[in-house]
DNA sequence: CGGCAAACCTGCGAGC
DNA sequence: TGCTCGCAGGTTTGCC
């Protein structure tokens, strides 16, 4: 799925057409996505305006005029597609259809279905079961070196499950945990509770490198994943690690053909791309 | 309580 | 060509 710097890249695409219009039609195609799409969600958004688009880890919040607000999810494959001039047929998978009063089309589409869309108001937001328990934003002030080292302190999981835990930090995901322990110097299998002090610090710098990186090309386009304007992101081509199973390491300078490369291993049921050499 | 595997659902590429 | 298998960017559940 998109991560954050692709959750990112859709909102500000969404946000720059959508900011200031008002929703005119919202069509449910088939609202049995992760979860049921709530009851009213259709009458509850229609003819409202779209007062601001923002981000929560992978969260795309879409604040309505009046209170209400909708949260979505891309999951694994969604896709938030805007089209201008005449609506476009409906394809396979696009569950839901926005129109706006200036005759855009906003189109979810998420093949695998593991997507959501939700409904909340304003005064629930923060509270909202899906946002309050996460962790802080990687890119905000909060996140720091000390603020990564206490939350890592009890953990004793590998340090790549425990980026990827929502409670810890918000909003990476496989790609980008494996390309930050790679930048940070960091064995993914090593204990969360040892990443501490200055390889704490570290990790945070390497994390907010790469989210910004990644944010900068558009975000990472492997299968599924488009901008709000249907345009492809470039941050693949920059990938150190992730997908490069017996490439060579790029800080190592050694025949990769004699150490391997980068390896592969399977943690938590998930892979993880990592340079054994550089990596402790 | 904590950590891991499996489940959710569909598509695609590789290999036979 | 066509089948089966393994794999995929996330999150939640349930089991040990």
């Amino acid at each position: 799925m998109p991560e954050l710097p692709e959750v990112e890249t859709v909102c500000r695409g969404l946000a720059a057409r959508l900011e200031g219009r008002r929703l005119v039609r919202v069509e449910l195609r088939r609202p049995d996505l992760r979860e049921p799409i709530p009851a009213g969600f259709a009458a509850a958004v229609r003819g409202r305006r779209v007062e601001a688009i923002r981000r929560r880890a992978k969260y795309i919040l879409i604040h309505l005029d009046g209170g209400p607000v909708v949260i979505a999810h891309l999951g694994m494959s969604g896709r938030m597609v805007i089209s201008d001039g005449p609506a476009p047929p409906p394809g396979r998978h696009d569950h839901v259809v926005f129109e706006t009063d200036d005759g855009a089309t906003i189109t979810f589409n998420d093949a695998r279905r593991f997507g959501l869309l939700d409904l909340t108001c304003e005064a629930a937001l923060a509270g909202h079961p899906r946002l309050a328990g996460l962790g802080p934003e990687p890119l905000g002030a909060d996140f720091t070196g000390a603020a990564l080292a206490l939350a890592l302190r009890d953990r004793r999981t590998p340090i790549k499950a425990a980026l990827l835990d929502q409670r810890v930090v918000a909003g990476l995901g496989n790609i980008y945990v494996s390309e930050s322990l790679f930048h940070a110097g960091i064995d993914p299998a090593r204990m969360a509770a040892s990443v501490q002090g200055r390889q704490a610090s570290r990790l945070v710098a390497a994390i907010r490198r790469v989210l910004r990186a990644a944010i900068a090309a558009g975000g990472s386009s492997l299968r599924d994943y488009v901008q709000a304007n249907g345009e492809l992101g470039y941050f693949q081509h920059s990938f150190a690690v992730y997908g490069r199973t017996g490439q060579p390491c790029p800080g190592c300078t050694c025949d990769p053909t004699l150490t391997g490369g980068i390896a592969r291993l399977i943690q938590a049921n998930r892979s993880t791309f990592y340079c054994p050499h550089r990596q402790r």
